[in-house]
Parts: structure tokens; sequence; C-alpha cells
DNA sequence: TCTACTGTGTAGTCTAGCTACATGGACGTC
DNA sequence: GACGTCCATGTAGCTAGACTACACAGTAGA
């Protein structure tokens, strides 16, 4: 008796479809339909039959969906359990965290601890590469981004934890030139208009590539901060720019093309004091950001 | 918390030892050591701590291990659920069998079965491959094998439930002069001296197949039954013959050879009358013995 | 000191579990 | 009735999780 057969039959049975129980489990409508096929022939028998164009639990899976509520309730015990053994974390934890980064992360990580009794007190800033590290005397995560390394510049004597590698791509319209191709290069983009972001910034680092791999200089239109601004202005033009793959859409008239030929993803870390580092609620709110940031890495896998 | 690591830290517990619980849990110490290490890094904390040349677990570590008995007793309000709701299987089921896959497989179907109230009522026959199945009328289910395919000969109307394919080898005395070979083909052991079975058996089919890929006749020294026997002269002479792969001990004066020209793997199946295959006690013990030949086939999995 | 036992690390293999994509069926709208 | 959308499933292919084999180091007993 698997338990993970279980729990995804009490995610059917709590959400209703094939899909929404993909969605809450971070994986494909197939992934889930071939796992209930392995789950019915080795409970050997029918655990979903069809309804409409949906599915519905049998009685049979009901039963188990139901028994998996027993046993997460058995796991929570021990969790509860093993939270005390280590001293249950609470207390406020502040997180500084750049936009970008924070808008893939802090929204399952919230929810992640919203069963314990850590609060978050969360703050955005956009600054260039080398302020973040100076953010760790005030905050106790902060979460920085570089493409030069994990650790990012001025971080000596802070504790750094890797949390993701995203990938920066060349964003375009969806109806631009370039839009058909799988792929681009340095030489693809180097004459064309860009949206830039300010000097220090990351994205900055590998527009400063593409001009020393081409031995050219790139004509910036803008250079601007805000992700949503960059992406509204590219998406009625032919002007491109590096934004990040995680959180950029892509079912909104834009595409992102990777630039193959030139090391493109920058390192999102959390940087702390060590002291902080120290602290169970700190650790808490790191595993759930780690967690968190390998299931989005995870997600956006080709 | 992956329960499987909960349930690993338990069988530590009880086992007192990594070697003990890789027996247990049919792997490596190698692949429980590894297990451990994962499980420690997803804990964030050292569970298992060396004692001697041993391990033991540290109070963290006993604490999941107690952990995975709340787990387990979660686990088995669920499965007592499922079997209630299947209707308990129970009373006395008949099995009959040819010896050698008996014995790789009724140890440990026995053990599955003994929380059960089913009761085996085993007896192993050694009779030609066509004679199988014709003994399913007076047993529940009959264990039988066959060269040519899953359905033994004679079985129509019957259900076949397939279990195991296992490879037959070529057995010679370690000392032997095609012992050093990786693998023999039909012309290497053709004009070597054999120890057969008697006619009609699927090891004799293999030696069939020799004489046709090879257009020779075998020189066939004796046709015995008891692979035990059969071991026992090809340990101490340099005659050779067909054995089983999941059953023939190679620790004992004995190397095991792939014959790899020849197919030479024979179907092991559970052949039973349709009805009493409805009998939901022979679907338990049918269960346990698709489970326990699938283990036993990925444990000689090369 | 030597041998045996135990556990760990590394390299390599295999398949479990996933995604992408194509397809078929159900349902709602026109 | 036709068409578009939604949902689930099947297949092909990929990757990393979980394993084995083997070498090595440490411990214990003779």
């Amino acid at each position: 008796m698997d338990v993970r057969h279980l729990e995804l039959l009490r995610e059917l049975s709590e959400r209703g479809s094939v899909t929404a129980a993909a969605r809450a489990t971070h994986r494909t409508p197939s992934a889930v339909s071939q796992q209930l096929k392995i789950a019915q022939r080795e409970f050997g028998m029918t655990l979903v039959e069809p309804a409409g164009r949906g599915v519905r639990l049998t009685e049979a899976g009901r039963l188990l969906a139901d028994g998996a509520s027993t046993v997460a309730a058995a796991i929570e015990q021990v969790q509860a359990r093993w939270d005390a053994y280590r001293g249950e974390p609470s207390g406020t934890v502040t997180i500084t965290a750049l936009p970008s980064a924070a808008t893939f992360l802090l929204a399952e990580v919230m929810s992640d601890l919203a069963s314990t009794e850590i609060r978050l007190e969360c703050s955005d800033v956009d600054i260039a590469e080398a302020e973040f590290a100076g953010l760790a005397a005030d905050h106790d995560i902060v979460i920085a981004h570089s493409l030069t390394g994990v650790r990012p510049a001025g971080a000596d004597g802070l504790t750094v934890v890797p949390l993701a590698q995203e990938p920066l791509d060349v964003a375009m319209a969806a109806d631009h030139p370039l839009a058909g191709v799988a792929a681009v290069r340095a030489a693809d983009v180097v004459d064309r208009e860009w949206i830039g972001v300010p000097l220090g910034y990351p994205f900055d680092t590998v527009l400063h590539m593409i001009e020393q791999v081409t031995g050219a200089e790139l004509t910036i239109d803008q250079r601007l901060r805000d992700n949503r601004l960059v992406e509204s202005l590219v998406r009625v033009s032919h002007r491109i720019a590096i934004l990040p793959r995680f959180t950029t859409p892509t079912d909104s008239g834009i595409v992102l093309k990777e630039l193959t030929d030139i090391p493109s993803a920058r390192h999102i870390s959390a940087v702390l004091r060590p002291d902080r580092a120290e602290r169970l609620a700190v650790q808490r709110v790191l595993l759930a950001l780690r967690h968190v940031a390998s299931e989005v890495e995870r997600r956006h896998r080709q």
C-alpha cells in the first residue's frame, strides 16, 4: 500500500478532477492519470471511473481517499512531535527580496508556513547586484540574485543558501521576426533594439556579454526596473529584452527564446547573517524557500 | 516527510544494523546507507551515528522510527478497512508447485500471508510440462512452468497468471574448463557430457534446442529430476546441466553461464480454474505470489 | 598483527515518474 | 448537427531516483 497513491486519491477526492489534482500536486494531468492507473493495478480494483468528461472516485476509491486522511493525520502527529523535538519555530521572520524572485517564491512559501507559528514580514527591493548583501544587516533573509556566481558580491562573512538557477531569456513579441526560431544567439540579437535595466543588474551583465561576444555595442532604448513594464513595452513593439524565465508570462503575446551561446542564468540565493541562520524559524523559512524554489525549477525544466 | 524514510528508520531500529535492515528490505547495505544519508539531509538532523563498526539511531532517529510505527498503524487501519471492503480473505488455499519455483516463492509468500486468515496447504510435484494444467482440477493454484510460452500446454479454459520469467543457465563446476568464460553458446556446450532431466521437462526443451541449433546429438549421461541431486553431480565432475538461475546456489562450487544464442528462460505461472480465481483468498495468494516473484526477478536482474 | 565484519563513497545501470504531444470522448454553444 | 473547448488517456522520450558492484576505511575479535 503506497501512501503516495492514497494521497493522490485524496487530492482527487478533494479537487474533483484529474486536471485540478495535477495542478495541486505540480504535475501534468497525464502524470496523474498514469499514477491512477498504477494505483488501480496495485490495489486490483477500479478506483476511478469516467464521469462525463472527467472522472469520479468509485466507492473503493473513496474508501482509500478517506484512508489517506487517516494516514495524513498520523504523519501530522509525527511532524508535530518532530517539530516539538526540534523546538517549534515561531516568531517573525523578515524577508526582503528582488521582486521577480519574490513573485515565484513567496506565495507558496507563505502557504507552506500557514500551519506554523511563523509570521513573515516581507518587502521587495530593486537594487544593483552588489547592494543586496548589505541588506542582511537589517533583514533576517535577503533574497538576492547574481549572474556571476552563487555568492553575490559583498557577501563575505554571510551565509549564502542557493535557491535556484533561473535562465534569463530573450523576450520578444509573439509577432517579432525572430519569434519563430527555436533559440537565439548573440549574433541574432546584437543589431536589435533593446529595453535594458539599470547598470549593475544581472540582466545588464547579459547585455554586456552580448557586446563582448559580438564586438558591437547594443542599442538600448530604455533602462527600466519593473519587469511588467518591460513586458508591456516588448509586447507592443519589436524591441527585445532580457527577462527571467520563471515569472515572465508567455501566454500574453510574449515569447521567450533561450540565448544558447552565452551562459545566461542567474543564481538566486538567500543571504543572511550566520547568527540569524541559527534561528529555527529562519531555518524553517529557508527550508520552505528551498523547497518551493526546487519545485519551480523542476516545473520549468525543459 | 517521506514515509519510506520513516519505515527505513524503523527497520533499522528493530534490526540493529544497516546490514540487517538491508537484508530485511531486500537491498544492499550500500543502498540503505545512501537512503539514510538522504533522510538525514531532508530532515536536517543526524539520525544515525557510528557505534563501533555499526550504527545506532540518535534520539532524533528514534523519534522518527517511533513515528513510523504511528504511521504504520494508520496504514494498517486503512488496510483493514480495505480488506473488509473487499471481503477479508480467509480459509485454506491449496497450492501444488514444481519444487524449484516453490523454493524461491513459498517462504516469502507464507510470511506475507502470516497476518491473514489464509492457510496454505502446499505440495510439490515434479512432472512433465504438459501435465501441470490437469492438476488445476484438484488444487486451487498450480504453479507450472513452460519454456514455450506463458500458457503451459493443456491450459485451455484455465486462468493463467504469469509470475516470473526465469533464465535457465548452463551449470558447471567452478573448475570446469568453461568456467572462466562470461557466457556460453550452443556450439560451446554441444560436445560436453550432460546431466539431463526426464523427457518433456522445460529443461529438456533447452537441450533439444541445442541439438537443433548445432545439428548434433547431445551426450546425456543421466536424466534426473531433483535439482540438488543434479547440482551435486555437476559439482564433482565436468558434466554440465541446465539449471534455473533463481534457486541454484552459486557459492558452493557451481557457476552458472548464460546461454546466449538460445532463448532459454522458462515462464513460471499460476494456473487455476476461473471459479477458483474468484475466491478472495485465492486472489490474495495470487497477489502475494506475484509480489514475491517480482521481487525475486528484481533481485536477480543483472 | 591479522582477519572478519560493518558502513560509506563512487561509478555505473536501470526504470519510475515525469513531460510533450496526439488522440478520442463529452459537453456546451450556435 | 457542427464546431470549439475541456478533460482524460496513451505513447514516446527524458531524467534523476534508487539501486548494485566494488573499493576502501574503521572497528572488533582472535
